[in-house]
DNA sequence: CCTCCTATTGGACCAAAGTCCAATATACAC
DNA sequence: GTGTATATTGGACTTTGGTCCAATAGGAGG
């Protein structure tokens, strides 16, 4: 599950802390990639966000703000796991910063260990929602290659309709949809409804009660 | 769904503090109930944690603390969402609070407007995780209604098996098994297989690939 | 000992679902 | 206009699921 390489970003603007920090991520045997401004890291990781990663990132900086930065990730649906640190940060930065889904927010000097572990943490969770969303991702892929037919009939039949009741539904025969079921069955590659059924929720699928 | 009264629990060690946001949470329609320590409000909470209600909590206190107490409802599963209210906190201890789910960790002075609005996502939050608690229950009140035997048998359908692989994996016949299945239906109060996958995901019953 | 609950099985039968093969109609793309 | 994708339906058949009635058997509790 960990096996691309894991890497921590940094995002700092004293380059001191940098150099410091940089060598003691390195020490943990992590791959580290360091910028001084949160519009130089955007510039590479517009151009490369994959594999597994964290940021942490200085909240206080010329130009973007660590906070700014955070909430530019979010609207990119960036699922980078942020590490706040900061020199001069205050309740209620700590606790925005968490509400909107930071790891960590540490205020400066950070102790090595505290750190690091927050790192592990963080490099925890991105690899744990990555498989998450590559398995939402395949879900919705084939989801997508249904047509609107099949797509239909398969909403009707998640929610316990039988056959008859989709057609009547539908407006056609029962006949007509046991043949789009079967192909709903196929292009979601699932054996039986009880995992169609799953899978249609982890998506969201509207699922009333039969009936 | 907001039917049962709301209440603000508010635990503060200062008498006027306590007299003060009483007055404010009452001036916005809300019942309130103050407490000067912990103990006094855990005494009151044990003989009596029914109805919505959100919990208003000075940090720093003589006796049992504000996180010392989150914690206490935590180990007992209380589902009563926790607003921290602090004149002498760091960052450190509001990234703490935040992180074992606080709703919000407000330095003091407290502004009025932003309590207020903080009470309401509590209460908010409140409701949620009670409807979805109690549906959850009321699953788990079902489950365990069913013998061991059916349990087995549901566990076994919900993965997707057909009934006989289902006779096969219990050592019995496909006409047993329809048996169980039926009073699986039955106990569990659902008509279609599809709510009954739905419902036994809910309640985290292990539901591998079919085969 | 008797009774209720649980588990089990059988037979008969109907309803629903799945699977072949085949065919028609429409729409959009090239 | 030719062709591919989609939607539709039919027939025939098998498998699966669901239901009714009925019966046996072991164990717990009164």
């Amino acid at each position: 599950m960990t096996s691309p390489v894991q890497t921590v970003f940094l995002v700092d603007d004293d380059a001191s802390v940098r150099r410091g920090l940089t060598r003691l991520i390195k020490s943990a045997g992590l791959t580290v990639q360091a910028y001084a401004s949160a519009r130089d890291f955007l510039d590479y990781w517009h151009v490369n966000n994959q594999g597994p990663a964290c940021l942490v990132l200085d909240v206080r900086m010329p130009g973007l703000s660590g906070l700014e930065l955070q909430h530019e990730l979010q609207a990119a649906n960036a699922l980078l796991p942020i590490i706040f640190i900061t020199g001069h940060g205050d309740i209620p930065m700590s606790v925005k910063a968490m509400k909107d889904g930071a790891v960590d927010f540490l205020p400066k000097p950070v102790k090595d260990k505290v750190l690091l572990e927050a790192i592990e943490r963080a490099l925890a969770r991105a690899d744990h929602e990555r498989v998450q969303r590559a398995e939402l991702e395949d879900i919705q892929r084939r989801v997508e290659s249904l047509t609107s037919r099949e797509r239909e009939v398969m909403d009707l039949v998640v929610r316990g309709l039988l056959n008859k009741q989709v057609a009547f539904e539908l407006g056609t025969v029962e006949k007509t949809v046991k043949v789009h079921r079967a192909r709903v069955m196929e292009k979601m590659e699932v054996r039986s409804l009880a995992e169609l059924v799953r899978i249609a929720e982890r998506v969201g699928i509207p699922q009333g009660k039969a009936q």
